[in-house]
DNA sequence: TATAGCGATATACTAAAGTATAGTACAATT
DNA sequence: AATTGTACTATACTTTAGTATATCGCTATA
C-alpha cells in the first residue's frame, strides 16, 4: 500500500527531476550547441577561429549560441583590451563536466542501435 | 606531436560519438517525448489513460510522439483483437535502459543549478 | 586609398515543431 | 435513439528554430 505522503514525495521529486533534466537538454538542444561545445573541448577558441572550424555555421548562429551558452553558464567570454579587440571562448568549470551527461548518451545511443538492428532481424 | 594517423581516429572515433549522441537526443527531444516515457515508467498504458495523465496534451501530439518513439524502437504497441480493440502502450528493453541516459542528466542539471547560483553570489 | 580580417548585428525569409479544433469509425451503455 | 468511450486522423493555424544575405565599426596591411 502507497500512503498519500510518500505519493507527494515521488511527486514533488520527480518534478524536481524533470526541472533538472530539462535544464540538461536545454543546454545540449539545438543545431549547433554539440558542435560549439566540441570544438571548446580542445581548448580556447575565437569567434571567426570557431566559424572556420564549424562547417556550415552563420555568424549569427554562432553568435546567438555563444550567447545562450554564456547565460547558461556553460561557456565563458573573455575580452582582452588590446587594439584590436581579442575575444576567446572557452568551457566553464560546468561545461567542461558535460562529458559526464555525454558519455552516458554515446554509450545508450550504441546500445540502442544493437538493440534496434537484433530487432529487425527477427 | 600528432601522427595524421591519430587525427584521422579521432576524426572518425568523434563522427559515430556524436551520431550517438544525436540519435540519444532524438529520443528524448521535443515537448512530450519525456513525459510520454515517464508515464510508461510506470507500466502499460493505453492511449486515453495517457491522454489524461499527462496534462495539457492533444491526441494529435500523443499519437504522433508514440509512433515515432515506436519507429524509433523506445515504445512497443500491442493491439489486442477484442471488441472493441484494447491497444497498449510500453516500453522496450531499450526503452527501459534510458535511466542510464537520464539518470546522469539529473545529477548533472542539479550540480550546474548549484554552480550557476554560486556565480552569482560574487 | 583599397582591401582584408575581426567580432559581430540587422533584416527578411523558410522550415520545423507544436496548438486548436473538429471529426471519424466502431462498440457499449442509458 | 442518443450519448459516451476508445483510439485515433485531418485541417488550419501559430510559434520557434534555423538560413541567407548584407552590413557595421574598428584596425592592420598592401
Amino acid at each position: 500500500m502507497v500512503k498519500i505522503a510518500d505519493l507527494e514525495k515521488v511527486k514533488s521529486c520527480s518534478g524536481e527531476f524533470v526541472l533538472a533534466i530539462n535544464d540538461t537538454l536545454n543546454v545540449i538542444n539545438g543545431k549547433w550547441k554539440l558542435p560549439i561545445i566540441g570544438t571548446l573541448l580542445y581548448g580556447k577558441k575565437r569567434f571567426t577561429e570557431m566559424e572556420r572550424e564549424i562547417p556550415k555555421i552563420t555568424p549569427r548562429m554562432l553568435s546567438k549560441e555563444l550567447k545562450d551558452l554564456e547565460m547558461n553558464g556553460i561557456v565563458k567570454r573573455t575580452v582582452y583590451d588590446t587594439t584590436p579587440v581579442k575575444v576567446e571562448y572557452e568551457l566553464t568549470k560546468s561545461g567542461l563536466t558535460l562529458h559526464k551527461v555525454l558519455d552516458p548518451m554515446i554509450e545508450w545511443g550504441m546500445e540502442h542501435r544493437e538493440y534496434v538492428l537484433s530487432q529487425c532481424k527477427d
